[in-house]
DNA sequence: TTAGACTTCAAACGTTTGTTTGAAACAGAG
DNA sequence: CTCTGTTTCAAACAAACGTTTGAAGTCTAA
């Protein structure tokens, strides 16, 4: 999609900044890298965006709406199911991301992206995900807590600390563990959110 | 440090760097912002690095050659005794970070950057990383090798895949979880250490 | 076919980037 | 003191940055 000439201006722009900016970071991929990657006119940014930032911001926009919405509706679904587990509950969680990466247009590129919103601890940044996006987290933790109930709020918000972060550091490939060859991509990402709901509901339960 | 004077040209230059590239990435922190901050020329940086990359080396190389020493002798002295547990084994890598992470000159700003080397897909980065410390994850990977050995090869190297990832998380502070006012950065860090590692001794074993 | 809005384009704007330069300031040894 | 090597300094370099401009091109509806 990148320079797929099928599609329009701005989503060409946006694709090629998605995958600039997980490759190289926000400030480290330049207008002009991402025009020519995305075979449109510099000045095409800030047409359609107004600014680099705005862009930054449509990025994130056009995925994270989506997966918000899958994993509460998949949270809501879990509610009113009486046999709901801590896996489930996980699963709730990882599964549209897992979905979200094995999109045929990038989708897995902006898992990186994601990752690096936490590393950069810009603040414009942080505050938008947060303003945007944090009553997911805020539903999912209230979620964490009615399962677990013999954890008090402390206890809790540790663990829950220490399995977002093996969760977004895993789904953002940061690791050393490559694809085997002759293994699907789909095959690894499956075996990826099978091993990280297993290894985090133990943390989560010990 | 960044700017006493009683720290010599080159020291200041690299606890400022240290600083603004946690704060900023690598590529957003300027050579002129680093100068600044420390209060040296901006000349400066070439005439005692060389060039920008190599300071971002050498930033790694203060900190690393000793974290990884510590590390190799936590880990060689739990080879030496007879009672090694699997939080032990945990415990010899997450100790000596947590030291560093206390240590008074900066050192909590350290991890940071480097959970920034890992979002950092720079391939120059991580060769140089890979190349220098390198050895120490392998040693700990053939200790927890003989530790759980009824996990076959494939699923502890996802094990230990994500639990990396819960511990560079973790250590950088990029979770949601703030120091309580009225407790030390000290007691904060080894709370955290704790549950860190109660949360993957479970994960690994589970 | 023409009017009007929307989109693309090459070129230029003022800043900021990493790096280089050559002279000035400093240090310790003879 | 003078000499010598080391370190600091202000100034300048070309290159790349995000953004703006006004004209050229494209499309739709009348």
């Amino acid at each position: 999609m990148r320079d797929n000439p099928r599609f329009s201006t701005r989503q060409r722009i946006l694709g090629a900044a998605e995958e600039l900016f997980a490759e190289r970071g926000f400030a480290a991929a330049s207008l002009r890298q991402v025009t020519a990657a995305a075979k449109v006119n510099l000045a095409a940014v800030n047409y359609h965006f107004g600014s680099k930032d705005n862009l930054i911001e449509e990025v994130f926009r056009r995925r994270l709406d989506q997966l918000s919405d899958r994993r509460l509706e998949r949270l809501a679904e879990l509610a009113k199911s009486e046999s709901a587990t801590l896996e489930g509950l996980l699963d709730a969680f990882i599964t549209p991301a897992l979905e979200l990466s094995l999109d045929r247009e990038g989708g897995s590129v902006f898992m990186r992206v994601l990752a690096r919103a936490f590393a950069e601890h810009n603040s414009n940044l942080r505050t938008f995900l947060s303003d945007n996006y944090g009553y997911v987290l805020k539903d999912f933790a209230a979620a964490f807590a009615r399962m677990l109930p013999q954890l008090d709020k402390q206890e809790l918000y540790w663990r829950l600390d220490i399995a977002v972060g093996a969760l977004t550091y895993a789904m953002a490939d940061f690791g050393m563990i490559q694809r085997r060859s002759g293994e699907s991509e789909r095959a690894h990402r499956e075996q990826m959110a099978k091993h990280l709901i297993h290894f985090t509901a133990a943390g989560l339960r010990a």
